[in-house]
DNA sequence: GTGGTCTAGACCACT
DNA sequence: GTGGTCTAGACCACT
């Protein structure tokens, strides 16, 4: 599970994090049952307070996304709600109408917007190729 | 100048119109010397409450993008800070890598997210036609 | 409405505000609409940290009982979830329980229960009546 | 000694088991010299962790209740500090004060109060004479 | 004024 | 080790 934080994005952490492991829960990348990193753990990958990754893990509970067992650590839950990946798809679609309409307003032409896709979508698979590569260069 | 605001997305209103303006000074929809809506008029059109819009112009005007004449209003400074055609498309950018980033994470296709765009697009294209139509019909 | 936190309970301070809370919104003391005390207000009514009572309004709010409105205020929820009351009165009769088996557990008769029942009731009595007075006498 | 964990109480599991093992104590249930079960055989018939039965035994033993005799077992301590159940009448007489508050809050009256009372009672009374009689069938 | 986010740190409860 | 509660305090966003 890769989760990154984005500085300049101008959403709170917390939000950050919380979108990050919804999509997971909705893409299958995090399935029922599995132990997500426990509380200090993921402050310390994150570089946060120990709080704030807290405070993420509640509202994923109280939402019935997770699953925290006193003692043991944060699990994803058994019987995840319904609909999750819908709703990612309709979220995503909607950020990508905000993203359109300020590439128009930039005066960006489709094809423009296109290259720049292709571009970070190549950047991207290079990144996780690369990653994936020096993980198995670990075994 | 279009505005809006969008609930959903989790940024501060005041960062969402600020981008938004930003957006349109360094396009040229909004050049220099240009006269901004009023802050009760714009707090009015996008039903917020007029301290929030005012913030934004102090922000922008620290900026040095804005300038603000006692008694006359807001305009568009004369002299632009340099570069923000760049800085904006730089920012975009990298939006639309976290963007992608996303879609990877659930499991589209590089395609889907084409489409998804395209669809984007064309719903934009329509809405800005539409408006035009509508505002030639006013005049 | 009456809040108060008792330090021999046992319980978190943030459960037994909750617990009163819900109470209150359950017996109708706490109606739809109704604003509640700000953060900082009931943080120091009852002289804790404003975070405590923030979490609080939170895990309400996440319950669907209560309503936060940025930069306004904390309100009851225009629609209460359903079958508070039912569940109050059932947590009631759940803590009678455990409270009768404490006593049987001491060795108390039946009687003597009611008779300590009867005299908390009294004192309860003239505590509000004292208070109701005392607000009559401050009009 | 009857012990039992309710989940829905709020109150944390150590608090519970040591108030019902003081219970027992001040009550003569448990007399100066009893063993008590062993931390490992506790654990398994409330279902919960040995190490969180050992911090009963020990807080408890800090108090001077209990002796631990180490590879003998644990025991109610030959002399009990005096006035625990005066201490642990005064306790129960705060939580039905308490307990009538809340009822008070939810609109309840004294009668219905009483009703709930004697209901509970019932329920005990016939839970414990068929342990009893299950008892002695066993014998 | 109102709520919201985040950090830092102490101490507790459960496995 | 794990999560949970609470305090203190800084700074931000919205009415």
């Amino acid at each position: 599970m890769y989760l990154r934080i984005e500085t300049t994005s101008g959403l709170p952490i917390t939000r950050q994090v919380a979108d990050q492991i919804r999509t997971h829960c909705a893409a299958g990348t995090l399935r029922p049952g599995d132990r997500l990193p426990s509380v200090r753990q993921l402050a310390q990958d994150l570089a946060i307070n120990p709080n704030t990754v807290l405070r993420v893990y509640e509202r994923l509970t109280a939402e019935g996304l997770l699953e925290r067992r006193h003692g043991d650590g944060t699990f994803v839950a058994d019987r995840l709600p319904s609909g999750r990946l819908k709703a990612e798809r309709e979220a995503l679609a909607q950020e990508i109408d905000r993203l359109v309409r300020r590439a128009a307003d930039l005066g960006m032409s489709g094809e423009e917007i296109h290259r720049l896709f292709d571009a970070a979508a190549g950047r991207l698979r290079k990144e996780r190729d690369d990653a994936s590569r020096k993980g198995q260069a670990n075994e």
